[in-house]
DNA sequence: AAGAGGCCCTGATAGC
DNA sequence: TGCTATCAGGGCCTCT
C-alpha cells in the first residue's frame, strides 16, 4: 500500500494526534510482524513521550524522550487507527480500510495515552516495528537508502552517474529503495508516464535531458498526491476524516485497456508484469 | 557486482 | 453457491 505520500498522510495525522503525549501502556498480540517485535518494545515505550514524528522515506520515525527511535513500516497491509477513548466513538486515521471502524481482525499492537490509544491493524504482517536506541544507530539504519525525491542531491546529474552501465530497466529502479527512497509500484508507473518514457526502457540508454524529466516528474507526482491527500484503492482516512483522492488522477495504474488520457494520443494503457510486479503504460507515447 | 526470482502472509476478486 | 487460482500498494534473501 503506502508509498512516500500516504506515510506522509499518516505522519502529520499521527504528530496531531500523539505528539507530546507520554505512552501509559503497551499491548503486543502479534509479535509475528515482518521482523520480530522486539522482547524489549513495551518496556522501551512505556512513560516515555512521543516528542514528535518524522518520516523517511516509507518508514515512521517517532521520536521518544531520552533520545530513542521507534520506526514503524506499513508494509502492504499496515493501519493505524486513533481510538478516542474520552468521547467513546471509534474514529480512525490514515487507514486503507474502507469501515471507519475498527477492524475485527489483525489488531496486532496497541499504544495506549492518556485518552486515546493508536492500534496497529496489519492482515498482511508484512509491516514491523523497531526499537532504535540513539542518532547513531538512526541514521546507520538508513546508511544504504538513497534520496528521498525532495532532495536536492536527487538530480539529473546522480541519475546519470548511477545509472551508468546499468541493464536493468527503468521501473525496477524507480522502486529500488537504495536509489531512490519512497517510490512503490503505483508511482513508478505514474512517474513514467509523465516522463513518457517506456518502463521498460534500460537504465543506462537514458540521456541527460531524461534524467531531468524523472527527477521533475518523480517530484511532480509525488507533490500532487500528498496535496490529494493520498491514494485510496481501498477507502484511505486522514485524520479529518476525508479519503484521500489522488487515485482519480492516475494516468495508467489500475487503468488497463483504457485511452491514453494524453490529448493527441491514440495509445492504450497496457499492463506488463516488469521485475515481478505489473506495470501501467501507454503503449504510444512511451518511447 | 548486478540481475533474476522466490518468499514472507491474508483477503478480495475472477473464473469455472 | 462454492470451489480454486490469481493477484495485491514492500522488501529482503539467495542463487547464478
Amino acid at each position: 500500500m503506502p508509498e512516500l505520500p500516504e506515510v506522509e498522510i499518516v505522519k502529520q495525522s499521527l504528530n496531531k494526534n500523539i505528539s507530546s503525549k507520554k505512552v501509559k501502556k503497551v499491548i503486543v498480540r502479534n509479535r509475528n510482524l515482518r521482523l520480530k517485535v522486539p522482547l524489549i518494545f513495551e518496556k522501551y515505550l512505556q512513560n516515555r513521550k512521543i516528542i514528535k514524528v518524522e518520516r523517511f522515506s516509507k518508514y515512521l520515525i517517532l521520536y521518544l524522550s531520552g533520545g530513542g527511535f521507534c520506526l514503524i513500516h506499513l508494509g502492504m497491509s499496515g493501519t493505524i487507527h486513533i481510538i478516542n477513548k474520552k468521547k467513546k466513538s471509534l474514529y480512525t486515521n490514515a487507514s486503507f480500510y474502507n469501515s471507519p471502524l475498527l477492524p475485527k481482525n489483525h489488531n496486532h499492537i496497541e499504544i495506549i495515552f492518556e485518552n486515546l490509544k493508536l492500534v496497529y491493524n496489519d492482515p498482511r504482517r508484512f509491516g514491523f516495528f523497531q526499537i532504535i536506541k540513539n542518532k547513531t544507530d538512526l541514521i546507520k539504519r538508513f546508511e544504504k537508502f538513497g534520496y528521498e525525491p525532495f532532495d536536492k542531491n536527487f538530480n539529473s546529474k546522480y541519475v546519470l552517474s548511477f545509472f551508468k552501465g546499468k541493464e536493468k530497466n527503468l521501473k525496477k529502479f524507480l522502486i529500488d529503495q537504495s536509489f531512490i527512497s519512497g517510490i512503490g509500484n503505483i508511482y513508478a508507473s505514474e512517474i513514467l508516464y509523465l516522463c513518457k518514457i517506456n518502463p521498460n526502457k534500460k537504465a543506462k540508454l537514458l540521456n541527460k535531458n531524461e534524467c531531468d524529466l524523472l527527477v521533475i516528474n518523480s517530484r511532480k507526482v509525488l507533490l500532487r498526491a500528498i496535496r490529494k491527500g493520498g491514494s485510496s484503492i481501498k477507502d484511505f482516512k486522514n485524520i479529518d476524516g476525508n479519503s484521500g483522492s489522488f487515485q482519480d488522477n492516475f494516468n495508467v495504474y489500475f487503468r488497463e485497456g483504457l485511452n491514453c488520457k494524453r490529448d493527441k494520443c491514440k495509445g492504450k494503457i497496457k499492463k506488463k508484469i516488469i521485475s515481478n510486479r505489473s506495470t501501467f503504460f501507454c503503449n504510444s507515447c512511451q518511447k
